[in-house]
DNA sequence: TTGAAAGCGGTACCAA
DNA sequence: TTGGTACCGCTTTCAA
């Protein structure tokens, strides 16, 4: 590191010890004013940063928190929670460790070892399994905030959201438009966040007296193939309905281009729904119609709950469930005239 | 932060001074091996970690470097680029500190200050404007490595790709399959890397004789957008090429999604090419031909330049300028029988 | 083979 | 109003 200067330094400079140096930078009420105004000054001309991890040391604090997640970009919704809480944390005078555990146990906990070493305060981990004995024991008595579907909601501290309420919200938004043959289209392997997702879409076509219909097709790893192959099934099968439900907004493209390249129209024969919004305007010409899950919001809370945990901040609950909201744009409009009810 | 045992701590449960702990604990030659033993084992069930800000502080080193980027996601470059930095960093046992500037020179200052203060060792900086002065004053003497393509390419640290050759890539790849009239579609606002890559389809264009077209559409903030409404431009003029190469992948994708639309088939009528190869499966039914950036390559580099800064790695040249790799899908073949030619 | 002392940069306490 | 001293956790040096 290049020799950065120090309070001892300034002091030469300013003929004082560190000490009163230090108080001056610091506005003590036992410096005087023209020793403050000269002390700060040579700072300012030395390009004075205070040594953080000094001062947390003595301190016994922290100035920054951990995360952790499967990896960044890929499609996922790591990368805008990533930026609300990196701007959270530096409102804050926080900073964020984040590392990209490349979807590999070992180096989830690795990176947790090496953050913990760091004196992160606490940690935020979007764990790549539901099984997260290996964090735990990676973070010793560091504090570990969980969130993402793959969660045990049990969790000490936790962050969710309620993917239940998503599949009510779509049916209700679908049913209201005067659909009654719905589908669910999900995608392999089997998770949390997908079973609730099912399960709540269940409930709520239950609850109008609906066949709730779930298509499993394809892998996480490409959902967009998933809901082509989804869309295909179905019209192999000519058990299209005239309403789709994807559990991801990648699964919802991959479905309209599928429908599209049949000749069909969406939203004209089929309406498509997504889930997250990640990308406002990934189907440009018409804007898909999604859950958006609240970003911020959640951010906003990780940081706050983090702080919590340090102790720099007030009391906050240490489980929040968050809700999605419907957002309406161009894919979803009232079912076909005739087709509105529900089949055999 | 919670209590975590120390040295201190370990040396009264083994009877020894932290000092001998210390050295048990690094397998110091002086310590005998049943102490060391003893030692560790104390160690391992007390779950110590050793406090890394401590260390760093007495020996005048770095075990993070920071990196400061405009945004994570939103369809860009920097989630997998943090990727590779984070596991080049982890396997050397740094960690990174990472920062969303939101586009913001105040945040980005901010950022590379909190970094700073926190004693990163280097920062890698994807900087939101070509202006870099308010980063320098920000950093100080804490060595700064530029990425992007941004960046004015004589700056002192920077890595970045030659968006020249990309051009001469797709020009070549598009020639090489017969085709003469090729446009290149870029957006606003003007930046190094439109310019760069405007410059060397020009080149290569001119280089073989062909009249090069460049339409400019739309704005950076969504060339998705970008792209259908250049290919709505060119039908409207009666002047579509037979190939286009589109400054993103984003961009290409919107192309491609028009130009069906109009009941035109990719690449049957009309070849496309991207940049940047973000979403191997972007376009699932055929898959886009593209220009890969080398991110893995540049997240390792900057990681090395780094720690050589630091001064904990090898020798390692401060400018690297990376080479696009063309990556053939099925959005390219040859022009259709009879329009090959170059248009008047 | 072990440990006392000093120092990294900062802050708190108390004496001058 | 100022500064000496001690301490945070760790490592190095040197004496026991």
């Amino acid at each position: 590191m290049p020799n950065r200067p120090t309070l001892k330094t300034i002091g030469q400079a300013a003929g004082l010890s560190h000490v009163a140096v230090s108080k001056a930078l610091r506005d003590a009420p036992d410096i005087s004013a023209a020793t403050k105004e000269r002390v700060k000054k040579i700072a300012e001309e030395m390009g004075y940063t205070p040594n953080l991890a000094a001062r947390n040391l003595y301190l016994q604090q922290a100035s920054a928190i951990g995360m952790v997640v499967p990896a960044m970009g890929e499609n996922t919704a790591y990368g805008p929670l990533f930026n609300e809480i990196s701007a959270a944390a530096a409102e804050l005078g926080f900073c964020v460790m984040l590392g990209s555990s490349h979807r590999s146990k070992e180096l989830e906990a690795r990176h947790c070892r090496i953050m913990v070493g760091n004196q992160v305060g606490a940690l935020i981990v979007a764990s790549c399994t539901s099984d997260v004995s290996h964090i735990k024991a990676a973070c010793g008595p560091t504090p570990v905030i969980f969130v993402g579907g793959k969660t045990d909601p049990e969790e000490e501290h936790v962050l969710l959201c309620d993917y239940r309420r998503s599949g009510a919200l779509a049916v209700e938004h679908l049913a209201g438009l005067g659909h009654r043959d719905i589908a669910l289209l999900t995608y392999g392997p089997e998770n949390r966040t997908i079973a609730q997702k099912e399960e709540g879409f269940t409930q709520a076509m239950e609850g109008l007296g609906l066949r709730p219909r779930i298509i499993r097709a394809g892998h996480a790893s490409d959902t967009m193939r998933a809901g082509m192959e989804a869309v295909e099934g179905l019209l192999a099968r000519g058990a299209l309905p005239t309403a789709l439900w994807c559990a991801s907004d990648y699964m919802a493209v991959g479905a309209v281009n599928a429908l599209r390249a049949h000749g069909l129209s969406v939203p004209g024969h089929v309406s498509v729904v997504g889930h997250d919004d990640l990308w406002p305007g990934l189907w440009p010409d018409a804007g898909l119609t999604t859950l958006r899950t609240p970003m911020a919001e959640m951010g906003k809370a990780a940081v706050e709950l983090a702080l919590s945990l340090i102790g720099q901040g007030g009391q906050v609950p240490p489980r929040q469930v968050f809700r999605p909201a419907l957002v309406v744009r161009g894919t979803t409009a009232p079912p076909p005239p005739g087709q509105g009810g529900q089949p055999g």
